[in-house]
DNA sequence: CATGATATTTTGTGATCACAAAATAGTAAA
DNA sequence: TTTACTATTTTGTGATCACAAAATATCATG
């Protein structure tokens, strides 16, 4: 894609992690990876360090970096902060989204009808993240968009884990429902309110995974 | 301070940035820097490119590290998740306040309001980040935190550099002194409409003096 | 004098090496 | 078997070098 290599790096480390293929805790060495990729030591670091400024990974001070461990706690506060801001995206959204957007949008919604009557757990999360990010890339501020982003990036690889394997809950699609029908009649705070109402029972759901998890181990 | 030296350099050029010591459009080299700083490029490099992770840089492809410009659009996309951000954070950290904390903010208060009476705009500008940080670290969410630091590294050059010379007005300090009052009294809605307030205010004034600077160049 | 092509310099990227600190393995004593 | 100490290996950091692309300077041409 990129002609310069650690950006290469840093997508396919970037999507390793949204794919949930790291353990929680696991370090990242640095030559590992280099041997891995074919290259030297010197694009990976680069790549691992920006994915550590940008939250995705954790690096304590002098040592390897790892792979951040998700706590009902640290899920919570993430939680908090997605709740306000993308609650405000899809505020901000909603007038500005074209015919084209909406058509989008009503697929994914379907899609996830589909994906969770034949249970597939990755056809439902794929349509999910389409989903709520094209409809916060709408929302005309790429201030908003950033932050929402580093948020994603540090809950999705918990999202694939957790879900792989789990049942899905019949409820996950009504909110999208409710809030395309809101963004459909061009009533933001409506949409909003959805929305809210879908991380909420998105983020029980999950902490319900998390929690089964940790009982297990 | 830290051991390894690229995390001095970060702490040197982002305090460099927050001074306002650079300007808009202006390209950091790395080997002027570390030539400067009596180092090799390597820890420049590295820091340069967790600045541009941050926000606090731009780098286009293969191409030089920018200090960004601002322009009234990019402030109001930052003012817009400031104030979901930091009001949030308001709400969060008025019940968590110690006496300590209390005693703190009173204490920035009143500088601020000493350095508007006697024009000092370095005074003021320093009570003013500490009463915000202080305020908001009380919160207890540092997923939240974190995220509102790196909204403030992006527009604290500009209001160094702004403010400079620029004529302090005289209300720069009643929106705090309205929010001081409604934290004491343990009225988190409250506090969070006033900082709010405050922030809007704040905002007006920075793009009046952004206006001028413009206009004038 | 203005303009476009060319040569020179500058600059970021990636590779290789040296080194110190951390992680791990190994060993001996209780 | 457990624990504490030591030796070995591993690993991140920083320096130096090579290289290609970008920025700048130089110069010829209209």
């Amino acid at each position: 894609m990129a002609d310069n290599l650690q950006e290469q790096l840093y997508q396919n480390i970037r999507s390793g992690l949204l794919a949930g293929r790291f353990q929680p805790g696991e370090r990242l060495k640095i030559r590992d990876l280099a041997s891995e990729w074919g290259t030297s030591p010197m694009p990976v670091r680069a790549a691992l360090q920006r994915l550590v400024a940008e939250g995705a990974l954790e690096g304590e001070q002098q040592r390897s970096v790892r792979v951040p461990s998700m706590t009902r706690e640290r899920y919570e506060n993430i939680f908090q902060v997605r709740l306000a801001l993308e609650g405000l995206a899809v505020e901000l959204a909603t007038p500005r989204l074209s015919r084209d957007d909406l058509a989008l949008l009503r697929d994914c919604v379907q899609r996830m009808d589909v994906a969770i009557e034949t249970r597939q757990v990755q056809g439902y999360l794929s349509a999910n993240s389409q989903f709520h990010l094209h409809l916060y890339g709408a929302c005309g501020n790429p201030v908003l968009m950033r932050s929402i982003e580093s948020l994603w990036l540090q809950i999705g690889p918990f999202f694939n884990r957790l879900f792989t394997g789990a049942d899905l809950s019949l409820r996950l699609n009504d909110f999208h429902e409710d809030a395309f029908a809101a963004i459909e009649a061009g009533d933001a705070k409506g949409a909003r309110q959805a929305m809210e109402q879908d991380l909420l029972y998105f983020a029980r759901f999950l902490l319900n995974l998390l929690a089964l998890e940790q009982g297990e181990v």
